[in-house]
Order: C-alpha cells, then sequence, then structure tokens
DNA sequence: CTCAATTTGTTCGTATGTATG
DNA sequence: ACATACATACGAACAAATTGA
C-alpha cells in the first residue's frame, strides 16, 4: 500500500489523463521554440524540473528523452542538459485582412486536386447573399515549396467556372476569381475559427492528431449578390500568423 | 500472446502516444461541433465506429463515456447513442479587426489577478515603437460569466498606470487604457497565432492540455510613438472566431 | 405477442504503458 | 533497477433494452 503511482489529478479534467511525461515534454519543447531556453545554453536541472512539474525524477526523464530523439536536447552526464536545436526557423503564412494581401499571396503557391469522396452544396447562411444554382466543387491541398499548409474545400459558381475551366483546375481558385475581368465582386468576407485536426486534415497537412488548425470560410459575392465563391480551408495552425492594424496615425480613434 | 493492446502506431510521433479513446473522444465531439452530427440525431453504432477507428468496443465506450459526462451525448440502451447538445451554440470571442470592436466587448467581461511569478520587460521589436522607461505588470484571468476566456500578461506604461491605479486594479487594461481623456493614441496593432495550451494556460482556462489556443499580441503606441500597452494574452482557441471583411459594395477591388 | 435483429451495457482475461518512491 | 499500483487497450462473450416484422 505504497500508493506507488497515484498522480496528484485535481479533477478528471481530460488535462490530467494526458501522461505526465507528455505534458512536460510539451512545456520544455515550448520554451525552447519560444526561445526561452537559447540553442547552447543549458537548462534546468532535473532536480528543478521536478520541483517545478511535482513528478518524479524518472518522469522528467522521460519527457527529456523524447525531445533528445528529436534532437533538440542533448543530456552529459555531470554537465547537465544543453539546447542543440531549434526548429523555430517557421515560415508564417499570413493570413488576409483584405483583399488584395489575400489574393497577393496565393499566386505563388501550388495546389493538388484530390479525389473528392462526397459532393454537398454549401451552407450559405441568411444575408451572406442569394446561393447560385449550381456549383462545381473543388477539393485540393494547397502546397507552397512543396509543403501543404492548407487543406481546401471549394464551391465555384457553376457558370463563372465553366469560364475558365482549365485555370480552375490548375490554380488556386480564389486567385482564378480575382483575375476574372468581366466579374464585378460586390463583397467578400471571411471567418475563421480555432480547432484541432481530425484524422483526414492530420494526415494531408502532415501535423500530429489535434494539433491546433485554423478553420477559415471565405465568401464571395458577385455584383447581384449571388455566392459567386464559398470556400472552406483548413490551415495548419503553426504556420498561420494574422496581424491586424486597429489604428493608424492618420485616423484617430473614438472614445466610447 | 494474443496481441492485446499492441496500438498500430505509425510511427514514434508524440501525438500517437496520446490516448486512443482521447484521440476519438475528440474527434467525436468535433462532429458534434461542427453540426455534422445535429442535436437531438442519432450518432453511428459502436460498431460503426469500431470499424471507423479501428479500435476495441471498450475504447469507443469510453470516448463516449466522456462526451456523456460533458453532457454533449446520450446512450440509451437498444436504442443507440443520441446527440443532446452541442456547445456550439455558445459563446463567440469576437477578435478585433479594428479598434473599436476590440474595446466594446471589453467592457462587460470582468478580470481575477493572479500571483505573479515573475516580473519581465516586454520584447519590443524594432519599428512597434519606443519603449517606455518603466512598466506596471499586471497579471490576470480574463472572465465573462464567471467563465475564464484568456490568459493575460500585460505591461502598462508606469505613468499611465499611475493615472488610474484603482481602474487597472479591477479593470481589464486595454479598457482603462481607452478611456483615459489626456491620451492620444496614434496606432494600435494586434499579431495572432496559433498554439497549445501548455501546463498553466490548461489550468487556468479550464481546458484539455494540448488543447488550442491563440496568441495575441497587442501593442498601442501613444502620440510619441511610446509602447504605453503591450499585452500577450493566450486565448481558449474554442472560443475564438475572427470576422473580417474583405470587400465592400463602396470599396471597389484593384486587381492586379 | 413472439421472434429476431439491432444496439448499448457489462464483464473477463491478458498485455503493456505510465508513474511513484 | 525494482516492486507496486493504476491506466490504457485489446478481443470476446454475454446480458438487457428497443424496434420492427
Amino acid at each position: 500500500m505504497t500508493n506507488g503511482n497515484r498522480p496528484k489529478t485535481t479533477a478528471s479534467d481530460t488535462l490530467s489523463r494526458i501522461p505526465r511525461y507528455l505534458q512536460v515534454a510539451t512545456a520544455l519543447r515550448q520554451r525552447i521554440n519560444s526561445g526561452q531556453w537559447a540553442v547552447g545554453e543549458k537548462i534546468a536541472t532535473l532536480e528543478q524540473l521536478e520541483n517545478e512539474f511535482q513528478v518524479a525524477r524518472v518522469t522528467i526523464r522521460q519527457a527529456v528523452d523524447i525531445l533528445q530523439q528529436e534532437g533538440m536536447l542533448k543530456s552529459e552526464q555531470g554537465r547537465g542538459t544543453f539546447v542543440i536545436q531549434s526548429p523555430t526557423a517557421a515560415r508564417w503564412l499570413q493570413l488576409a485582412t483584405d483583399w488584395d494581401s489575400l489574393i497577393r499571396p496565393i499566386k505563388r503557391n501550388t495546389l493538388k486536386h484530390l479525389p473528392i469522396e462526397q459532393h454537398y452544396m454549401p451552407k450559405i447562411a441568411e444575408g451572406e447573399g442569394t446561393p447560385a444554382e449550381s456549383y462545381a466543387y473543388i477539393y485540393s491541398l494547397q502546397l507552397r515549396d512543396d509543403e501543404p499548409y492548407g487543406l481546401a474545400r471549394v464551391h465555384v459558381a457553376q457558370d463563372i467556372y465553366d469560364k475558365a475551366v482549365e485555370d480552375f483546375q490548375t490554380r488556386i481558385a480564389l486567385g482564378v476569381v480575382a483575375e476574372l475581368e468581366e466579374l464585378s465582386i460586390s463583397r467578400a468576407h471571411q471567418t475563421l475559427s480555432i480547432g484541432s485536426a481530425d484524422v483526414y486534415a492530420a494526415v494531408h497537412l502532415r501535423v500530429p492528431f489535434g494539433a491546433p488548425i485554423v478553420e477559415a470560410r471565405c465568401i464571395v459575392n458577385d455584383a447581384d449578390d449571388r455566392v459567386i465563391y464559398h470556400g472552406e480551408i483548413v490551415y495548419r495552425g503553426d504556420v498561420v500568423r494574422i496581424n491586424i492594424e486597429l489604428v493608424n496615425e492618420d485616423r484617430k480613434v473614438s472614445l466610447d
């Protein structure tokens, strides 16, 4: 009755069900990524980490072992544990806050079509515009430097699609829509929300299951307020960055 | 030698070490949140889920049990398992794309101060403005309806802080800054990125460890381009929604 | 009403993973 | 490294409730 393992769980949280050594490993990984522990630097001793995370020494070691396998840490007996590499060199995907910056980066990116499992009509809510009679459906993976960053389910009004079939088959749809000359766009909006990768998204975007993702829903209307483009795109969370200019010199703030 | 448990892990992924039943629970939760399984509807049978996820019956049950505890599902013997509630309708936290919408919702929300573990100076990059001489540091939990949604590390220029000490101690700092009359704000910007909850964030925001979060960094400058506010706020990912108006009727799109 | 099919609920044995001291 | 305790996961069998023919 030595009360061997009992984790000091505070509750029945989902949190507490995740293995302790993974929690610690994640925490350490974040400190390295965030630069709190720089490359070459010695990290806290096992004893300090024991105290900080309130877990047994062996558990800390398990966590450190994982990061050693990942090539981020290197332990040396008698000296300590050192950061030998940080994979941060992150390449950010700037998510758009205006039309031009939405279109610009798209042009360089490529796409790979995926087999369509199931056709469906876009769900268009009240006030988002009038749906088109029929839509062409495109299911594709968006790539940059051969690295997948987005999984796109796109609907384009059939008549628009027919105007440039080849373009729509080889390029990113939103870019094609933007360039159609005879088309007048009255409005476009985008809603972003945050989620976790399901099995499909994880496989295609090459991220672990449950990894954070951004779900973007983008709607473009023509002059008659008809929804000509409806895109649901899942982005890898780790490449997304959103930059918002709230106030500029020339635009004074209205208080209250 | 019945090969009892061996998970069919494809690799040494960190996330494949996460318990299977939690992975399944996450997948199910997503289907409910996304409306794929509507409220009142019967979900797939245990047997179907067994096949789909390639796990044992008991493992599916564990996942379903979790969602039952969360009040999303209800199983009835002989009938099936039903969605009885979707938390989706709930509570979106509209993240700001302009100053007014940043300030407005803040006013209703409350905050709870947390003990400060460690003081530090905000890291202000080139071009973000000139740092103030000294900052007051506030570490707090942001609440709405007694539900935590954000974990804030905020620095306010000391002289600004001194002008309304009591306000800063009881209300959300950005709201106080916005209302200071003698203050002129020249610019403000916010950068959002996506991450996973570490242990601290998970505990405070009451989300599972590793749950998606939004890391917001908001900087406000006064008329002299001095950084008077620097906030690093971690939001629960599941309450964040960002709405962006890309094009309006009155603003024509410039092609190329 | 009975019967069979469907579906959830329960239990057993076993093997391995996690975590402590 | 060890003894210990509990968690995770499998497969299989059986029990109990519901439904529709």
